[in-house]
RNA sequence: GGACGGUUACCCAAGUGGCCAACGGGGACUGACUGUAAAUCAGUUAGCAGAAGCUUUCGGAGGUUCGAAUCCUUCACCGUCCA
């Protein structure tokens, strides 16, 4: 690739909102690229992840994808674990403060983060870092130099204070520091580029160039991505709301979540997670909107190519098999969990102690709403005694293999 | 420090002595229709039993009352504003 083509590479798919933006970072970036190339010096790539659950999702994965990029031209990747930051919680696109979690919390849920990151990334050429490492150390009088850069006026006017304000609902100060703790990290990994979703201009393009700045450095260019909408297409990704797709998964559930995306959000997810080339991004969309691919052979499609990355081809080929066998042919799938029983239990016991059901009460309803078969055929007792081999089936996708306990 | 307000089921939120297991909305679940999409329609959404019925729930504890989510006492937590 020439610079050029480098250069289009790194900022395809970022979005800033706003053209000037854009422009002055790729300015900045081809300068930097540029002068990697004279210097010898890879350029210094992060992006920090919080961890305030244990799964990282798909959307994660959007930025995870720029900096494998990064990668593949040689530069320096560094995984940023925000345990630390994740004690503050980043205000950014929130209407409310976020609960707090603690350090415990955030160190149990870091543990797995970067294996689950090396699903994307190339682990050789990967530096993970935690940054309670140096957060921790921050003393007083460095947030104080530090917080000096910044007005009260400058943080509020941001939509989601300034929503809050509105509202009558609460800021507290510790928010405030979220952006600026972000441009520490960003000052002490000397960075030259940050990636982060849209969501993260404040923190990246103001604030982390802000500190950086303030410190003699020269300031990060950000590189951001759209956030990746969930799996109702409304929201974006995100465990709390429930609408995601974790990476840590199994290649039928991550096919099956793909598959039931809304169809408008499909040439999102196309530009943003899957490893398609623009050529075959631009081939897809052009398809469905000329109506020669079906919505959901176009789905299908995506699921696959999504659920291929993780778990490679034959992954993909075995989840759409049994997806195409379980939703379109309306089978039981191959495998399910098992029970065995003593001949003594009734139906509604055995949906309960597996889980199929929170309670007799709510397995009697869903049998009420002949939600519940066995064998294939509906129930309408449940205090049947379950004495023969048999498959219980919840719903359109629970299924539990009941054998008998010798 | 002061003034006022709040704490209700997964979330938001109504309810100010009995008709309250608690309106409404969201979410979730089941069924119909489908492409496990969207949209739409119907139903369900504390537990036990399922015929009636019983038990626990409205921040915690105690009290008044035949009877409380609703009144009183007290404790805890939280918010907005003023200083």
């Amino acid at each position: 690739m020439n610079l050029d083509e480098k250069l289009e590479y790194l900022m395809q798919g970022t979005d800033y909102g706003d053209p000037s933006i854009a422009e002055a970072m790729a300015q900045e970036l081809r300068e930097r690229l540029i002068e990697s190339e004279k210097t010898g010096r890879p350029l210094r790539v992060y992006c920090g992840y919080d961890p305030t659950s244990s799964d990282l999702h798909l959307g994660h994965t959007v930025s995870m994808r720029k900096l494998r990029q990064f990668q593949e031209l040689g530069h320096d990747v560094t995984f940023l674990v925000g345990t630390f930051t994740s004690l503050i919680g980043d205000p950014s696109d929130r209407d409310k403060s976020r609960p707090l979690i603690t350090r415990d919390q955030a160190m149990e849920n870091a543990r797995t983060y970067a294996e689950q990151a090396f699903r994307v990334l190339d682990r050789e050429k990967t530096t993970v870092a935690y940054n309670d490492e140096w957060l921790s150390e921050v003393t007083l009088a460095d947030i104080l130099k530090v917080a000096s850069n910044f007005t009260a006026q400058q943080i509020l006017t941001r939509e989601s204070f300034h929503r809050r304000m509105e509202a009558g609902e609460p800021i507290y100060l510790h928010e405030f520091l979220y952006p600026i703790s972000q441009g520490i990290d960003a000052h002490h990994l000397n960075t030259d580029i940050q990636v982060g979703g849209t969501d993260q201009l404040y923190n990246i393009v103001t604030a982390s160039r802000k500190v950086m700045s303030s410190y003699g450095q020269r300031p990060n260019i950000g590189i951001l991505m759209p956030l990746l909408p969930g799996t109702d297409g409304e929201m974006k990704m995100s465990k709390s709301l429930g609408n995601y797709i974790p990476i840590s998964s199994t290649a039928e559930d991550m096919y099956g979540k793909v598959m039931s995306i809304p169809d408008k959000v499909m040439d999102v997810y196309a530009k943003l997670v899957t490893p398609w080339k623009p050529a075959e991004i631009h081939a897809f969309e052009a398809d469905l909107k000329a109506g020669r691919i079906h919505p959901r052979d176009a789905k299908m499609k995506l699921a696959w190519a999504i659920t291929s990355a993780f778990y490679g081809a034959s992954g993909a080929n075995a989840a759409q098999n049994q997806f195409v066998a379980l939703f379109q042919k309306g089978n039981t799938p191959d495998e399910m969990p098992e029970y065995l029983t003593d001949c003594r239990e009734t139906l509604l016991e055995i949906m309960v102690s597996n889980g199929l059901a929170g309670s007799k009460s709510q397995a009697r309803r869903l049998i009420d709403q002949q939600g519940v078969k066995l064998d294939g055929a509906t129930v309408d007792d449940g205090n049947l005694i379950v004495n023969h081999e048999c498959i219980i089936q919840v719903g359109k996708r629970h299924f539990l293999k009941v054998a008998i306990k010798k």
